[in-house]
DNA sequence: GGCGTCCCTCAAATCGATTCGACCTGACCG
DNA sequence: CGGTCAGGTCGAATCGATTTGAGGGACGCC
């Protein structure tokens, strides 16, 4: 059993004849290899690491972003022969906190993209069964691992380059707040309910700038549509902004479709930014102005992570950095009649 | 041993007072629940299903098709406790022909979507494992359950509106071919090294309404981008068509695009059909005219085959209706000059 | 008191691979 | 011819749970 074992393994000293004996023998018996599970038991190792995609699958993965982040997981993990497991996200509030592949699946390490909400159970529960965790996007936490960029940062950027333009009439257009994923302008009051990390990083990216935004409009996702209501929205109504900085490039292509619908030039009536740098074809001939961040590094890092953490070392902290792209989507800031 | 087994998985009678003294106990020594590991070796099951994403996630999860079937797969898995492992597609043909995980990753079932060419390598793996497959799309196989549509009706229904409108100079734009995935033109020549299943029933659709297309150009990939290349290409060119029948909704609208860039009123000048019936909001305010599959309920097939297979039966085939839709992208053919 | 039912304890087998040490065999070298 | 070494065989322990069967209190009922 032993020599059996290094001639599939290959771990130890075996002759070439001896491993091809041993490899016909295991044809004519069909043996087709190791049982996985019996070597994962021994080695105490699954080589699977759950991901948790942010939300329902079918939002997360409408979503290029996660799409690419994933990717470069995935590109990370498959040479180390690690696979990924899909978890859901908490989708309903109705069913249970956490999804039971959470609390049962092999794995040993989980990763959180679109990290979350700052009290999140699924912390807890994988803290309970003591799987190493990496968080992405989310509020840094004692004992996990986090990949993240600079969201304040660069939304600063966006908010002064906008400012540099003549600017004085901003609006915002944010992701999502809070669990219930309500839409619509948010009163001052509730911006102290926002526990969803990444949208209060990049609200204060704007104020950073010094801007206190004419508007601030919450979105339920990131995607065209709802970017689309919220243009409409602040366009059609009073006091309408010059330009509006939107959290991520779905939300700002739904801005400028409905610039577009309601006849209004972009960027001579209307400037809007971005955030993501993603790629939109639908666009041309426009391009946005956005906040580039480096996607499929973000997901190479998580990776690292999550290889660091197989190696035994602890968590670790990465905060990657992003640019400022400036396209078609942004000038000077019209006249104010 | 054998109470504190009975006290985590229920399975046996045990009064309730014993145990809440197994879990405190548990709770008191730091255990946190049976190692998934060693259950699954003792089962004989590992509760995942290993799902082979087309191409390379980045390619396939650009893909709403794929998306909404994978949705709704892990929908119909999660209450059978199973989850989903992603298993990268043969990407590059210079790397290995199937990713080491379909060898080595531990599953219950196979599934592979967006179900490939004629001469699986994947499915040879499998059947060396001994691994039950479920095929999406593919080409059905005696030991495969395979799960589809009506590709080649649908199609043909949707020829046959062009036809009805008048059209007899119909173009159409196609799937990948082959492994290859050249873009251009297809000389009749190649129609025999067709090995892209779906490609060939949609194509058969067009002849079966019996039509002889003015040309077919095929497309690397069901991307807007490729749609919009091909919708240019074959709408400059001399003999434009007047409709141009697309086997996917992506590429469609991106022939959509390239008329309106050409200056070509849709549908006056130009008939554009699709296939999928997805929602397009960027498309606005056209609605597409299309094949509409039922994508969810699709991925529901999948994962109704994934139990047969769980449950000891045989592989069984199943073939979904689609319907066709009729958007504001099609109408009348206009008087040839 | 006798009997049956519940539920618990205990011991042991099993799933299938990995890994360790002891031991044996040739081959090769000095 | 003795010594070394690479490589092979053999036996046994281990990873951690599930499952089965035998046996034994406790309790209720007649």
């Amino acid at each position: 059993m032993s020599t059996a074992s290094l001639a599939f393994s290959g771990a130890g000293p075996i002759a070439a004849a001896t491993r091809q004996r041993v490899l016909d023998a295991a044809a004519a018996l069909d043996y087709s290899g190791p049982n996985p599970l019996g070597r994962q038991l021994r080695r105490g190792r699954s080589g699977i690491v759950g991901v948790v995609v942010g939300d329902s699958l079918r939002r997360a993965f409408r979503d290029p972003v996660s799409i690419q982040v994933l990717d470069g997981l995935v590109s990370t993990l498959g040479p180390l022969d690690l696979g990924v497991l899909l978890i859901p996200g908490s989708s309903d509030p109705s069913g249970p906190a956490v999804d039971p592949l959470l609390e049962t699946a092999a794995m040993d390490v989980a990763v959180i993209m679109w990290g979350g909400t700052t009290d999140d159970p699924m912390l807890g529960a994988l803290r309970r069964r003591g799987t190493p965790t990496v968080l992405v996007e989310g509020q840094p936490a004692p004992d996990v691992a986090s990949v993240g960029i600079d969201d304040r940062g660069g939304m600063r950027r966006a908010t002064e380059h906008l400012l540099e333009l003549g600017h004085t009439r901003i609006a915002t257009v944010t992701l999502p707040f809070d669990r219930c994923r309500s839409e619509g302008l948010v009163p001052s009051d509730r911006l102290d309910h926002l526990d969803w990390e990444i949208t209060r990083r990049r609200l204060s990216g704007v104020t950073d700038a010094g801007v206190t935004p004419t508007a601030i409009w919450a979105t339920p996702a990131s995607l065209v549509e709802h970017g689309r209501t919220a243009g409409v929205a602040l366009l059609s109504g009073p006091e309408r902004p010059t330009a509006i900085a939107c959290q991520s490039d779905l939300l700002a292509s739904g801005v400028v479709l409905a610039a577009r619908e309601l006849g209004l030039r972009v960027p001579e009536d209307v400037s809007v930014s971005g955030f993501d740098g993603l790629d939109l074809p639908w666009l041309a001939p426009d391009v946005l102005t956005t906040v580039v961040q480096p996607l499929a590094e973000k997901g190479a890092a998580v990776g690292q992570a999550v290889a660091d953490f197989l190696s035994g070392a602890g968590p670790s902290v990465r905060e990657l950095p992003v640019t400022l792209r400036i396209g078609t989507t942004t000038g000077p800031a019209p006249d104010v009649s």
